[in-house]
DNA sequence: AGCGTGTGATACGCAATGGATATGATCCGC
DNA sequence: GCGGATCATATCCATTGCGTATCACACGCT
């Protein structure tokens, strides 16, 4: 069976005239009536009653009928589908995430790319960096945004924006009552951290701030994410350096101040793979560099 | 586009090697890789990234493939059915009946039938009887069940049962306490009847009845159907004769008494077009007649 | 009643096309 | 660097889908 034979069936089921479904098919009648006839063999049922004079639909020929119309309407869909996949227009992309990319900039993109590509279905993962290159190696992320200095072989990667170092404290702590603190009015401080695999690109901006202003930062309290450090700055556990413009941590009991010098920066990349061809992946590229590079001229 | 490129398609995005693919589907692996080139073409995208080593699927091509499967497992399944509703076990069936066919027999016919074909739909359509007559003739109606000696040229009929005529009466009426009512007790009574042409001939039995056992019918009240005729009876406006068995119109306020003699009886006949060659509709008429047969066996 | 017209089926020839074989181009592993 | 693996290309052949001519038959008109 071929699409064809629903073409031609649907032609005669509908005109229930061989002539005039052949003349609709630009074809003449005798193929017409074979295709049929083949088709009828191969169902194994007769789907039209014919005598000399007049054509009609048999119980069979209905119920293949609805079935035909439905498999040549799908597989138009089919080739318009693939088009579009083609096109980067339909689609799924998979994104990965430091938890400290949760800023309005990333909110800003995924926004974009909804609006540019409703169709495509974009799954956002959070995960630790080395979790990120792993699945973007492996093909289970198609697009990550992180810390490290990516230097994986296969993949390719862009500063999307830097962030500076903020300090989380808690809405009662003296130092909040300071529009900005140096870094070395924190020098004694317990200090709320994540682990050093966790953000090994912010840690080491943060420890050489440290050693810069002279001291070595005391750990108080580990926290495997960072809504857990927040919290615990919010319970009075300790103080915590972070990266700035982390809108979705915000809560009242804990306030957010620039650090002095404000020197220090951490990068944060997108990357992807550097033998990437969807077009879906590089419409999403795309939008983060146009949206962070609109977002900079503000 | 034809079947067999999403056969072939399928077939190499599974296997993701053209010379598995071809061997798969009983053919040399050029003509496949040509159909391949074809299929893209007339799609407009690259389906399959190719280098000379790898076979991979590009994002069309992806979702060109769920779109396949999709539409060759719905061919078969076409084929299937065509082939299943040939043999009457598929399809759908418009049935009529007058209200005083809803007796336990007619239900036992559908729940029979039901039974036998799972996935014919039966649906159902409560008519009088020249209607049912206009929608046999006119293909809107399959089968019909009613009281009219049908002599349509089109139609076939069937008895298929004979119902005796009971009295239906208020339970507090004083002739609700005799096991049996003789037509002479009822001569003077007011009755409640359907109009004519709502059951000619049930209508015509019932006045020959009544002439015979000498009286004309005075008829205090017409409603236009069994229902509202018994629920007249129930808050005593009067008393009216209606066919026996008549489950779904019992209720406690009103009883129902047989008549002496018992002589006049009403033939419920089973009608179909004569030319009907739908194996649903033969179906249902032999479960109808196995199933009225099997109940007067009882 | 007979003939003409309309309609689907049949017969048959041709040409388009799907498939086979042979070969080429290129990449990868040893 | 060579040999094997793999997809593409070239070319030929056979299948089969299509067109023309014709048939068979039913219906309607005169």
């Amino acid at each position: 069976m071929e699409l064809r034979h629903l073409r031609y069936f649907v032609a005669v089921a509908e005109e229930l005239h061989f002539g005039r479904a052949a003349a609709r098919l630009h074809l003449s009648q005798p193929p017409l009536s074979r295709q049929i006839r083949e088709l009828e063999e191969e169902v194994g049922a007769q789907l039209l009653k014919r005598d000399r004079r007049r054509v009609e639909l048999m119980p069979a020929g209905a119920a293949f009928l609805a079935e035909a119309r439905e498999i040549l309407a799908r597989s138009e869909r089919a080739a318009a589908r693939a088009l579009r996949a083609s096109r980067g227009e339909l689609g799924e992309i998979d994104v990965g995430f430091v938890t400290s990319a949760t800023t309005d900039a990333f909110a800003a993109i995924l926004r974009e790319f909804h609006r540019a590509r409703p169709d495509v279905e974009v799954r956002l993962y959070d995960q630790m960096p080395q979790q990120q290159i792993d699945g973007l190696s492996s093909g289970r992320l198609d697009v990550g945004f992180l810390r490290l200095p990516v230097d994986h072989g296969l993949l390719r990667s862009e500063v999307v924006w830097r962030d500076s170092l903020v300090l989380a404290l808690p809405a009662e702590h003296p130092l909040a009552k300071q529009q900005r603190v140096s870094w070395t009015e924190i020098a004694s401080e317990p200090f709320i951290s994540v682990p050093w695999q966790q953000s090994p690109g912010f840690q080491t901006v943060f420890y050489e701030a440290c050693r810069a202003a002279g001291f070595v930062p005391h750990i108080k309290q580990y926290a495997n994410d960072l809504p857990t450090v927040i919290w615990l700055v919010s319970v009075g556990t300790g103080i915590a350096v972070v990266t700035g413009g982390l809108a979705s941590l915000a809560r009242p009991s804990v306030v957010f101040r620039p650090l002095e010098p404000s020197g220090p920066q951490v990068d944060m990349v997108v990357a992807w793979r550097r033998d990437e061809t969807s077009p879906v992946v590089e419409a999403f590229l795309e939008v983060t560099r146009s949206t962070v590079r609109e977002a900079a001229l503000e």
